[in-house]
DNA sequence: ATAAGTGATGTACGACGTACACGTCCAGAT
DNA sequence: ATCTGGACGTGTACGTCGTACATCACTTAT
């Protein structure tokens, strides 16, 4: 009855019809979007340079793709991808949680442009598979669905955010083509003035005590173990006493994502 | 002796001098474009409208910020200081740091489009301020320095991580006009083509099982407390085996930011 | 009084996303 | 075998963006 407008994006790739054979498809626009990505960053993602790769004119782009932000979604889509996934979770879940956002961080690292991304939920089938694998990985025990999404939510938010710290720097730095060092160098001298005219005690402290270049891959195993270390008191505590029951530490119920990327469609199927 | 090209930014903001007096300064500009921002969002920031607002010619704004670039730092720094922080720290950690991260979720909600930011450290005076505060949330505790920014590194990292997701979400339903039970419904009939065509147990259950539209404050609560649960036994560890001492359940060590927004400046002044 | 440097402005350039009007080709209906 | 309508690819064009540059106006240091 009523016309869909925007048909979820992900509802389309419809086969042949009439017409020329296509010269182009999702997967080769969205593959040469990437590489662009990943060799100048994302604001060097242009429809002209995407289409200007492939040999093809800017607006045959648009036979394929509905807007840029439908690229830019298929891209989100296609690298996660990339994650090399077990087929199944091995059943130890805390190893099995930190194999997934290392693996994760990894590809940020590759594709740093994913951390500038706003994080919408998506419905794309990597999406998807990696939600699956994700949830997999909490099963069994003894966590109703909202607790495992809780769970897993959790070290995911931990994982974003830390990346978006850790790319932030690193962007920082080659932003103004300047290495760690030569940033330091650079900004020395403003610290200083900084700490000679107001008192910013931790900041002082910062200097003198911290560590200098500390290895980011330590950091981020040290304080993830921290945050999978509350996961592990609660995934004791909502299993010693069952499902469906109070937890140790928090507020009241409720559930789902609000903080994950997960996609809320219940209810909805007719 | 030699020239300084990118003076910092925050190295600026010098007095009167020769010439016409000033009818702009930082805090004007930075007010105008925050103002956009909050209204239409991040992307409807450009240097045409902030100075429109404010009945100027777009070019004059250049006098006093270097590039857009510069501006949104600026921005991000003059958002930072609504945060309400406390003089000084109560003494009990785990209620200020809630305290803090509560507040700093606020204030993405109150200005949605710090989420799309690439979060550099920067190094202006409302950054500097907070990261002052979030030490002193964590000192007296038996931390060494690189413990103390673990602690309240992973709190944020985790916070951030949160909030984009819940931003993103926000952003997906009024991008596309919907509510969230609109939203619910357009991606229904989708969602249970997907469920027909392939085998998806977890997404199944989360649309059977999860509730339905959980609240987004509680679900922060609860995830939270998971997260500190997790500093708390760290803290725990490191306080009672004494200060400069190996961790409970991490690697080696190492410390600072690499996934804080912090600035590395030791062995610069001078 | 003069010189010098600064604030505000107007014009202009290249790049962007994409609406729209074409031509071109092929699968289905005739 | 022919027709035809929809899909594919393209070129042009519009409005918007960031900002380089030249210019004028003004205030202070000399």
């Amino acid at each position: 009855m009523t016309s869909e407008p925007p048909p979820v994006i992900w509802a389309r790739l419809s086969g042949q019809g009439r017409g020329p054979t296509r010269t182009l498809d999702h997967a080769t626009i969205t593959d040469a979007a990437i590489a662009i990505a990943d060799q100048d960053g994302l604001d060097a993602v242009s429809m002209r340079k995407v289409a200007g790769r492939m040999d093809h004119s800017t607006m045959s782009l648009y036979r394929h793709i509905g807007s840029k932000d439908d690229l830019i979604e298929l891209m989100y889509d296609a690298v996660l991808g990339e994650l090399a996934l077990p087929a199944a979770p091995t059943g130890q879940w805390r190893a099995d949680v930190s194999a997934l956002v290392r693996d994760l961080r990894r590809l940020h690292h590759r594709h740093p442009w994913i951390g500038r991304l706003g994080h919408r939920p998506t419905l794309g089938p990597n999406s998807i598979r990696v939600l699956e694998h994700a949830l997999a990985c909490v099963d069994g025990l003894g966590l109703d669905i909202d607790g495992m999404l809780d769970v897993i939510s959790t070290a995911l938010a931990f994982t974003r955010g830390f990346v978006q710290s850790e790319l932030g720097e690193m962007e920082a730095q080659q932003h103004s083509g300047m290495d760690q060092e030569a940033y330091h160098r650079h900004t020395g001298p403003f610290i200083t003035q900084l700490l000679s005219e107001g008192t910013y005690p931790y900041l002082k402290r910062l200097i003198q005590d911290a560590e200098d270049f500390p290895q980011p891959d330590v950091v981020f195993e040290r304080r993830l173990a921290m945050v999978l270390d509350g996961l592990a008191a609660t995934v004791t505590a909502r299993k010693t006493s069952g499902p469906t029951i109070e937890r140790a530490s928090g507020g009241q119920d409720g559930g789902q994502p609000a903080g994950g990327t997960v996609p809320t469609g219940k209810g909805s199927g007719r």
